[in-house]
DNA sequence: TTATTACCAAGTAAATTAGTAGGAAATGTG
DNA sequence: CACATTTCCTACTAATTTACTTGGTAATAA
């Protein structure tokens, strides 16, 4: 697995994308606006996006990207691995000494890390996180004023 | 959070020093052998890891590293940081029109997310990895040529 | 004394990230 | 139709990060 910076704006921009996206299609200047992303920078992330079918474009005046399916459909390890080539490392092969022996536990080991942190990132999907959101917003609105260690983060 | 390549280095190689330093240090020219790792990044990254006291070295003949505690004390996230420096995200001050608006929603969800991934990595020990090792092992000895798609990963 | 090892610093090649520039192809609107 | 808007596409580039190289110094066991 791998969660760059790159993965990051493609996490942050199809998460625009989903919030503002409700009525109408949302241009790539608003992402680049909202979000601080050049908007070349989000072509190439779209397209890779686009590629694998997460989001849609229409082109022209009043045109834009929508969501390709819905948003709990789309997980965050999809839209990672759209942007991020998913190199598959700790390929033993070709390795030093790495057949068989002790040496491959190691990356064996790893692996299944990688993988179980891929499963995690699965199971995430853009509405989970947008309806998360919303509770928070809900219950900041209940009980306001109080506050613990974790909710004050955003300032 | 921050999964990159140089993450995946350190967390192979404590992986590596915590499965063969059980009977004495372990040379990061040892390392450097089993996991294809030049000396000098090795070098480099335990020199981080050295600074947050996850690993400690022992110069001269016969020196090496020992983990700095207990290989159940030493999260995935502890490694990660370490040599990862942790560039914190989304600090909306400074950002365009973040403030208190729709604009950080975003921003916002995606903390969330960030830190659950991190809660998740900081819920693995090197000490966890090992014992999964060691299970799926006993496992294969076990059941033999019972095999699932799981668990005919590593070649 | 010597070999071995951690430890340290400066520099560098390669890869990746992020952004620029300059378009072409659709398409809604006047 | 003309035109503005927007996706879509390619090539180039600056900045940053990754991974490695080189050339040491300091500690220490034999």
């Amino acid at each position: 697995m791998r969660l760059s910076t790159k993965g990051r704006y493609a996490v942050t921009a199809m998460l625009d994308l989903a919030l503002n996206g409700v009525d109408g299609p949302v241009t790539l200047a608003e992402i680049s606006e909202n979000q601080g992303i050049s908007l070349s920078y989000l072509e190439q992330l779209f397209a890779s996006l686009r590629a694998k079918e997460l989001v849609r474009g229409v082109r022209g005046p009043g045109g834009g990207y929508y969501l390709g399916r819905s948003a709990d459909d789309i997980s965050i390890a999809n839209i990672i691995c759209a942007v991020d080539e998913w190199v598959e490392f700790t390929r033993c092969g070709g390795r030093k000494n790495c057949s068989g022996g002790e040496r491959c536990l190691t990356h064996s080991l790893w692996d299944d890390l990688s993988s179980e942190i891929f499963d995690f990132l699965t199971k995430i999907s853009i509405g989970d996180l947008i309806r998360r959101g919303e509770h928070k917003k809900a219950d900041k609105a209940a009980h306001l004023s109080v506050v613990n260690d974790e909710g004050s983060r955003a300032a």
